[in-house]
DNA sequence: TGTTTTGGGTCAGTTATATTGACATATCTA
DNA sequence: TAGATATGTCAATATAACTGACCCAAAACA
């Protein structure tokens, strides 16, 4: 049998650690800017995964931040009062919303990404392409995509 | 020049958005098991640093946890009165601690990664070697380590 | 058509985790 | 011995989540 070296529960430990680190590097560096907005993290995602996917419906976007609809509204509250984001009614199914980023939004998200942008694009520039493929398809299995 | 096409904003957006699910889904799995014991992601984190780096002062943990004293301090307690780990006074400096995992702490701990385990196990066992060690050189980066 | 289900919104109360700021104590270092 | 450092603690507050109960409008279904 192989010696599954990678598989050893240390290296298994090490990853969970450093995933960790990554998240919280990754979504701690914009703060300042968030902040100047009166927005925090919670605001961020929302705004990240509105600019990836827009148009997406409110259930679409609760799937992806597995939070309460609850939870969800207060933040989505808070970016249509400050005119980040728009809701229009569905197209085909006039009960949906389709989430938007307004002009204002889409300039915070691109302030805020060129922010966030740094840690990653430093570490992909320094990577060749055949490492940053690996990394995809490891952290793409990771999230079961 | 070179077509990084690796280093396009699209690229690093994606990351930016799969960093986040694979740290939520990586700390969502064992919840269930952390409210058994009435403890939350706070204490797990906590946990999981002291097993991997047993007899760190307080101050070490802080600074990988990155969250102040007073924080850290409440999560010390519920873990110390639970009796899941031990600080000694340090034997260099003896106004640190040192933290240790105890029994109750060791047994809790493997609870938690044997289920944490499956997800990061699942993704590298269906990888290959050189996927794996590529994967954790491109997180290091991101993390500056 | 009438009934049920779904998508979304909201009120109210609570919990978990973090923050800031102030201060206390013991111990180390110059 | 004077100051700096490591840790602990009190109190108040902020942020982001939760549960549970309800509501309306629109779609789907029988």
């Amino acid at each position: 049998m192989r010696d599954l070296l990678y598989l050893k529960d240390d290296q298994i430990k090490d990853f969970i650690e450093q995933i960790f680190y990554a998240y919280r590097e990754t979504y701690s560096d914009p703060k300042k800017i968030l902040k100047k907005y009166s927005f925090g993290t919670a605001h961020h995602r929302a705004i990240h995964l509105i600019e990836r996917h827009e148009g997406l419906t409110v259930s679409d976007l609760l799937s992806r931040l597995k939070i309460t609809k609850q939870s969800l509204n207060r933040v989505l509250r808070d970016l249509i009062e400050n005119k980040t984001i728009l809701l229009k009614k569905g197209e085909i199914d006039s009960r949906q919303r389709q989430i938007y980023l307004n002009e204002k939004g889409k300039k915070l998200f691109e302030e805020i990404f060129l922010e966030q942008k740094k840690r990653i694009y430093n570490a992909l520039k320094s990577s060749d392409s055949d490492s940053v493929l690996k990394f995809k398809n490891v952290l793409k299995k990771i999230i079961n995509e």
